[in-house]
DNA sequence: TTCAAAATAGCACGACCGTTCGTATATTTC
DNA sequence: GAAATATACGAACGGTCGTGCTATTTTGAA
């Protein structure tokens, strides 16, 4: 199971199939330039990656770090796949574990609370990006909306599964829904992260509770007690 | 009444006091290329804010621009109080001619909403901003964050004088409420500007009442009913 | 009309940017 | 081992950036 229908990894620079051992050496060395690029990604966003400061936290030369990716463009789109992944990773997949309905989009939004929010250095890239590229079209912008829409669906169907399981209100509109906790999300992003508010952080789980409350039912009341 | 008890214009970088006319030709120019500045940074950010492109925007030289503002942090300054004023004239003073409560409440979120959405193609400073500069300190960063304190801080007040206007609770939590309404600003900037939903506008205002409804007197159900 | 001051232009600088290219070094395959 | 290929380097290019100088023009008032 995939929070993405789509397509497998699909390396467009490089079409090799990415077969087990031979020539691991590149692929290492790529791990390590994406990984600081994320991190450098975090603080300056994806318009302040620069190949030059990768190559000089990596010990690499310039042109070395540019050969693994071809273009910025592409760094920049590779950047925005590995956060996916990490996302996927740390939100999406430890959460489905949990039994569909109340409890499992409760755990997606906590987990999801604390990626935005604890990760000491690490700002959200799907925050920051969607406000770096929404009046810049192309190839970067399709890749965040895609990975944007992607994760957008699977919080709407873990919604919609609440519903159906009975925990939430028949007529209840999962749009809505998801609308009013990304908002949660972006005002605590914005609230811990450049006010540096603390407070914050209880401020959108409360938000949860409110927002679920009048849409649940008497089965989903009991849900959200038993976790006390 | 302002927003902000705070000081005055003051000039960093032309502290003559601003007498009336004489020596008008400079504000003039200035004031052009702030415009151009407002209107540039909406698109790329404060960040994407370059002297060259101003210069070529206003027809005049890179220097004749530069000399206007000192440094390149000056402008952005100068731009964020720029933005700030016409946000003030726009979205506040407006609303403060509505009756103290949840008229008037009502009427900064409505103002704010079309702020951040319709304009065509002035995203919101305060919010990109916010992104741009959360890890970065500085000058620019706490002149952005003394805007935006501002502004909630109007909000909140707002919110309270609903409340003892006896339209809310009097165990609502101002703060909160401040919270979940600037969160749905939010998701409306990142649904609308970004993913370009159109349904994004309803949804903001569907969450206004959603939020309010649970914190509502008898008296506040009037009052909103009222505007139908 | 004259003149000082303000406003703008012109030019150059150093720094950094993404990118290209030729070449040397590792690494893998045979 | 050698041959083949993947990987990395170093230097250089054209460009844009913010900024500092020095002229030149424009302005507003005496």
């Amino acid at each position: 199971m995939n929070i993405r229908d789509s397509s497998p990894p699909a390396r467009v620079a490089r079409p090799d199939k990415p077969e087990r051992s031979p020539q691991h050496k590149g692929q290492q060395t790529r791990s390590a330039i994406l990984e600081a690029a994320l991190g450098l990604a975090s603080h300056v966003g994806l318009e302040g990656l620069s190949i030059g400061a990768l190559a000089e936290m990596t010990g690499m030369s310039k042109s070395g770090v540019f050969a693994h990716f071809g273009s910025r463009e592409e760094l920049q789109i590779s950047v925005i796949r590995e956060y996916h992944a990490k996302f996927e990773e740390e939100v999406f997949y430890p959460s489905i574990r949990d039994a569909r309905g109340l409890p499992r989009l409760q755990a997606l939004f906590d987990r999801w609370v604390k990626r935005v929010s604890v990760e000491l250095d690490s700002g959200c890239i799907y925050i920051s990006g969607a406000v770096e590229f929404d009046d810049r079209p192309g190839p970067v912008r399709d890749a965040l909306a895609d990975m944007v829409l992607a994760w957008h669906q699977a919080l709407e169907r873990a919604i919609r599964l609440a519903i159906e399981a009975g925990h939430l209100l028949p007529d209840t509109d999962a749009g809505q829904i998801l609308f009013e906790l990304h908002g949660l999300i972006l005002a605590l992003h914005h609230d811990a992260r450049f006010l540096r508010n603390p407070g914050a952080l209880d401020r959108a789980q409360v938000g949860f509770l409110r927002i679920a409350a009048p849409c649940l039912t008497e089965e989903g009341r009991r849900c959200l007690k038993q976790r006390h």
